[in-house]
DNA sequence: TCCTTATATCGTAATTTTACGATATAACAA
DNA sequence: TTGTTATATCGTAAAATTACGATATAAGGA
């Protein structure tokens, strides 16, 4: 019943996903985060050439993305992957164009 | 400005791809065509609100992602996605942040 | 040949993104 | 309270992206 709407925004959200990590700097934090399992901001901020705000921004938009998760610690923030969120955007790639190039590779 | 260098080549391609993705006109066009196979440029400037010249440009950002392929069928050009690079992208996803998110929604 | 069609590229505004320093906030210690 | 630490947000330049109209190119047809 309500599919229509729900689709607009599951493209909407697949959207904000792809546009939030074609941004090499916030790639590349996602994937020191898969292998850390948790950073602290400020062993993000220390892998990067980037001033703090800087990364809190790419972390704010990785957060909106549903990507990423922040939780409070005290004065810090230890940040990980959001597993639903990534989840579900593999699954959404892995479903994504099913007419094509789901067959073996051809040369 | 931004440090596109320091990533591996094939996690630059990646990137590519995804922030070729992550515009939603461009996105749109990755549905149309899998949607219909194959399409003549004319068909897509059809389809959208945009100019010519605009989605000409989309298109090779597309084409230089690897994602779509024009032939050229004499004075127009007939697009297709790149079955080699969007399996490449389902599988660079699909095997992405294996430590974290992978398998099913166990408990 | 010239003309039409379809597309790509050029030049350039308007918009968006990215990055920075400065400042605000929030938790904790002395 | 004051001071420190860690992070977020604000304000604003610089850079990149997006979009357009104009023009170039390339294939056929008259």
């Amino acid at each position: 019943m309500q599919k229509e709407k729900s689709l607009e925004t599951t493209e909407l959200r697949l959207a904000k996903m792809l546009k939030a990590l074609g941004n090499p700097v916030r790639f590349e934090i996602m994937e020191m985060l898969a292998n850390r399992q948790t950073c602290m901001t400020y062993e993000i901020v220390q892998s990067t050439p980037l001033a703090q705000s800087t990364v809190s921004q790419h972390l704010k938009v990785l957060r909106e993305a549903g990507l990423v998760r922040g939780e409070v610690e005290g004065p810090a923030t230890c940040y990980c992957l959001d597993p639903d969120g990534v989840r579900w955007l593999k699954d959404q790639i892995e479903g994504w164009l099913p007419d094509c190039c789901s067959g073996s590779p051809d040369a």
